[in-house]
DNA sequence: ATGATACTGCCAAATATTGTCAGCAGTAAA
DNA sequence: TTTACTGCTGACAATATTTGGCAGTATCAT
């Protein structure tokens, strides 16, 4: 048995068992080492699987590993794919391509029927202006976001003049014809908004910021005056 | 990337595509080489899988996968969360409230960490001209294409001369400022398009157009140039 | 016919996997 | 507290697998 059918073999066998197993047990059904089986889930857990592991317990496959069947009316799946052509159109590679693979896997779990109804959708996305303001640095600005870490940036303002600035990115907006990182600027103390097509250069710093970005979010919409959702 | 892990990109890149694919262009986004896509698609098949493979033509998967799909990625929940929130802000009411409904499904069988991602995510919708072209309309049009129905409508085009004319809706297109109705007209006997914001009265027939709308969307597709997805 | 494509076999080089041994750390129960 | 389980990690060498390239065949659409 090859390693990649072991691994799916492996995730069956913890659903199976309601309880935690041991490794050693794991071991035996699979016919393999207990070193390859610790091996194996780190594997899986690398690829995503939530596992726990605990000691003096075993291993439990936690819910939400993989995806329940799903059922939506015909206005939210019609919601959906527009969504994701919408960003699949607008957005940088990365975020692109995971619309569509985010679609797919609802397809996959869907009721048959409904399933073409995802491909019929008669919904379609204009074409826009393509922004192109750097795919690599989009997606790195929205890891930078997710992580809560500091960028370094030289950004070039509306005047022309440049300056360097160490912000703190707490969101991306889409716009129809740009893109503005919203942060919170060390040089000015304040928040400011930077449009992605005028950042000059960015480098992520392994520095994470101080405080909490949802905090910092709702201190933003109250400075801008902006409702809470 | 290991083998298992491409294993289950090369399931993933199948399911995206819903048409055949080729194996260079599988190779091509795997990054690995003809011939080993063609064994991983062989140990896939050994496995379970069900994809035909037909000379000439390419792969596809065919529904009835083997594996379940793994958990949403995050960039994958960002994609989503991103498009109904563009849906939310840019569309007609129902449809809106829909994305809202469906990203609410989405998040109930979501893990708990990943939950929170939702309502955390960073990316916006930049605030938008509201098209308020009769979203009572929009929403009956968006009907009419999904039954296939003739719809009445009096149009004023552009250079403001008035018609009433019968037309078969085929698609719905989201452009930045306006959005616009595909067509088959009566009148003209040839595709057409009629911005939303134009169409001064619309009236939904009983009555259903009588070719399929797949079929129509192809040829418009065909007659405007517009390659195939 | 032609081109595109699926598919198979073979080989050598590159790469991954595996078991073993050795040790640390955490949990539950005696 | 002690003990038995258990998770987890590192190193290493033997082994197995994977990979790409080449050559060739078959099948389908046009």
């Amino acid at each position: 048995m090859s390693r990649a059918q072991r691994l799916l073999e492996l995730i069956q066998v913890l659903r199976r068992h309601r309880h935690p197993v041991s490794g050693a047990t794991l071991a035996d059904e699979l016919g393999v080492s207990l070193r390859t089986v610790y091996r194996d889930i780190g594997t899986l857990i690398e690829q995503g699987a939530r596992i726990d592991g605990e000691p003096g317990i075993g291993y439990v496959l936690r819910p939400g590993f993989m995806l329940p069947p799903l059922m939506f009316s015909e206005d939210e799946i019609e919601a959906l794919v527009l969504g994701s052509r919408w960003v699949a159109e607008r957005a940088d590679a990365p975020l692109s391509k995971a619309a569509t693979n985010a679609l797919a896997k609802i397809a996959a779990v869907l009721p048959e029927d409904m399933r073409d109804n995802i491909e019929a959708s008669g919904l379609l996305i204009g074409p826009g202006e393509p922004i192109s303001a750097g795919d690599a640095d989009v997606a790195a600005i929205r890891l930078a976001i997710r992580k809560e870490q500091k960028l370094r940036i030289s950004y070039v303002a509306l005047d022309d003049s440049k300056t360097r600035r160490v912000i703190w990115p707490i969101a991306l907006g889409f716009f129809d014809r740009y893109r503005v990182v919203v942060a919170w600027c060390e040089l000015r103390q304040a928040f400011r908004h930077f449009r992605t097509d005028r950042i000059a250069a960015v480098t992520v710093t392994a520095k994470r910021y101080p405080r909490r970005r949802p905090v910092l979010l709702k201190e933003w919409r109250a400075a801008e005056g902006i409702p809470q959702r």
